[in-house]
RNA sequence: GGGCACGUAGCACAAUAGGAUAGUGCACUGGAUUGUCGAUCCAGGUUAUGCGAGUUCGAUUCUCGUCGUGCCCGCCA
């Protein structure tokens, strides 16, 4: 076997994939991993594959290039030599002289029309068998994928991907420089603030017993940096979140964080509304104006959005609006329906009121030409169930208005029915799901079967943008939340939102009615951004740390910097942070983030490939004065 | 913290209702082959039922546990 060898003489001319038919008659030198081969005896096609593209190259001894080029016999014989024996992912160089294919020619490939007659090679690694084809259309395990993410990342689709984010990286930087934000950097070992998501900790060596945290955002520094006068800030940077994962949420992830002094709410979305137009147009080349005129995207409030579609992300890609059902069945006592009946009474005698977390009873319907079967239906209650449901009452729509195929039909009076028939405009055939009780859970239940069935009739795909991009700001969100078990109001964002003006008076008599200048960017049911106008008021901060229960102490000893900081003259200032993987797998049309991540996490935090986390000696502990309880096997 | 699903060769999948030597395609290996481009033809099974226990005459199949992976609820200001 030989060695491998380096590149001493061989120097570039071309990528593959860039190869035309304007290049016939040149002489070039390749470099590439050869994908497929075919050997036909005395001639050898070679797929000679680089992140550009694929080129056809062929070894044959009997075909000499003109005089023009350069070549010896013996050269060409080697190179025929080394073809016979090549493998997939073989890194090698080729020198060749680029001719038509004429009537050959692959309409398949970019470069079809060409291929190029090999007459001098190099072999620089004689590749293994790799344990998956590098193709483009791949079947393998994401867990296999993800242990070899290297050739993973080989294969075209990614190639692809990441060179997409490369692209929306530069669109980023240059528009966000051209509205007048620095790009400024943050550190990422900060100090541990409670509250928010888990944070990751890190030992200090030289501070025995104490941790830095790694920064869940730069949300405090930014903020800083308008104090310092910068005005305008903008980074692409990661941040860490120590919380469980999903399909969209990774443990280390990419935001494009923006910060702007001297701006109310609607400069902010002017800002962001204008990236996100560039980046499709410079990535994709889709004119968001043609679909939101001025470039404008729609807002809705967050009310509205929690009592048509139960959540605060709502696909907007189709309809299947839930119905809030409550007063009408308080209305009716129930009307003759044992559960509702029980909701009715309780709302009559005091025990629910509608100003507190409420329960509630709400509708949605399955439209008739669906297609939706008696079983899929019955398979719709499993989910609702694992959601946290007590079940799922379901009644079909006869012609007549009647109900069928549920247990509610026998006692429900004729009138509620036909009210919850006209309150949710059901028709002949359509399936009414019904979800009652706590709202949290009747929103959470809802609002995912309404994803689901959207995703089993084919109104969205199950992955991926179909095609369409539904953007949605959802604003004017509460600015508490009450918690149940602590029977305490937390801050629904954080405890720096500036609440509406006319809000400000409600703070401490009544939190529940507050609302604030927070605002979340939606598109295609996935948060892609979220932000806020900052309080910078120290009068009105006071009164939302007393209602938080946080005592002026227990502040400053929390935010005591940044209490100083907005004392110092803060300017009035906002911003917003995007998601920036969310976003290139959306543009992408992406299964999940991992798939738009180069090197991402599984589930539960490892890396497959490098195996971390791992274990560490037991001196790195002592060094880091840490102790683990874990029992060593 | 909880629910659901999956794990068979390098990869993807199959194996009647618990039954025979665990099969197919791709990849791979050897040979043939001068216009292929998912090349073709001939030949070859190459450390395969994640791990452990149980039930059984017999387990890929059933049960329990465990490990790994995925999706969801909680969580993610």
């Amino acid at each position: 076997m030989d060695t491998q060898k380096f590149i001493e003489h061989w120097k570039r001319t071309h990528y593959c994939g860039e190869l035309r038919a304007s290049h016939i008659g040149q002489q070039v030198v390749l470099f590439g991993w050869v994908g497929n081969r075919r050997d036909h005896g005395g001639c050898v096609f070679v797929d000679l594959r680089d992140r550009e593209g694929i080129a056809q190259v062929v070894f044959d001894p009997s075909l000499a290039p003109g005089p023009e080029i350069p070549s010896s016999p013996d050269e060409i014989k080697a190179s025929y030599a080394l073809a016979e024996q090549m493998r997939s992912e073989w890194v090698i160089a080729i020198r060749g002289v680029v001719v038509s294919r004429g009537a050959n020619a692959n309409p398949k490939l970019p470069t079809g029309e060409v291929e190029i007659r090999v007459v001098q090679t190099e072999v620089f690694n004689r590749a293994d068998t790799p344990p998956f084809e590098i193709v483009d259309d791949l079947d393998t395990r994401e867990e296999v994928r993800l242990q070899y993410r290297y050739l993973d990342l080989r294969r075209a689709p990614m190639q692809k991907t990441l060179r997409l984010r490369h692209k929306i990286n530069q669109v980023a930087r240059n528009y966000l420089t051209g509205i007048g934000c620095y790009e400024l950097e943050t550190p990422f070992m900060v100090k541990y603030t409670p509250g928010g998501a888990r944070n990751f900790l890190v030992p200090s060596r030289h501070n025995a017993g104490k941790f830095y945290a790694l920064a869940e955002s730069p949300q405090l520094f930014k903020q800083l940096f308008m104090v310092a006068g910068f005005d305008r800030y903008f980074q692409i940077v990661k941040c860490f979140r120590d919380e469980d994962f999903r399909l969209d949420r990774q443990p280390e992830f990419t935001q494009v964080d923006i910060e702007m002094s001297f701006v109310n709410q609607d400069d902010l979305f002017t800002a962001v509304e204008g990236l996100l137009v560039r980046v499709f147009r410079e990535s994709l080349g889709i004119d968001l104006e043609q679909s939101y005129p001025g470039g404008r995207f729609p807002r809705m409030k967050y009310d509205e959005s929690m009592r048509l579609y139960g959540n605060d992300k709502p696909d907007l890609r189709f309809g299947m609006q839930h119905v809030d059902l409550t007063d009408l069945v308080i209305e009716h006592k129930g009307g003759g329906v044992p559960f509702l009946a029980d909701i009715a009474k309780r709302y009559e005698d005091g025990t629910l009121r509608r100003d507190l977390p409420p329960e509630i009873v709400k509708g949605m319907i399955i439209p008739a030409d669906a297609g939706m079967s008696r079983t899929e239906a019955d398979k719709l209650e499993v989910v609702a169930k694992s959601m946290g449901a007590k079940g799922l009452a379901r009644a079909k729509v006869a012609a007549d208005g009647a109900w069928t195929q549920s247990p509610l039909a026998k006692t429900v009076t004729p009138e509620m029915r036909l009210a919850i028939n006209k309150a949710l405009g059901a028709k002949d055939g359509d399936l009414i799901l019904f979800q009652f009780g706590k709202a949290a859970m009747v929103h959470t239940v809802l609002a995912n079967l309404r994803v689901l069935i959207a995703k089993k009739l084919g109104l969205i795909p199950e992955y991926g943008h179909g095609g369409k991009f539904q953007f949605l700001w959802v604003v004017e969100p509460p600015m508490f939340d009450y918690d149940e078990e602590t029977k305490r109001w937390a801050a629904a964002h954080h405890a720096f939102t500036r609440p509406h003006d006319d809000s400000v008076p409600f703070i401490e008599s009544d939190p529940g009615k507050v609302l604030c200048y927070r605002y979340d960017l939606v598109l295609n049911g996935f948060e892609i951004g979220g932000g806020s106008i900052r309080l910078h008021d120290p009068e009105v901060q006071k009164k939302v740390f007393r209602t938080l229960g946080i005592e002026q102490e227990e502040a400053r000893q929390k935010f005591g910097f940044l209490l100083d900081a907005l004392r110092f003259g803060a300017p009035p200032h906002g911003g917003i942070a995007i998601g920036w993987d969310r976003v290139a797998m959306l543009l992408s049309g992406a299964e999940s983030l991992r798939d738009v991540i180069p090197f991402p996490k599984t589930q539960k935090g490892t890396d497959q490939m490098t195996e971390a986390p791992n274990e560490v000696s037991a001196e790195q502990l002592a060094d880091l004065h840490i102790q683990t309880v874990v029992a060593k096997e």
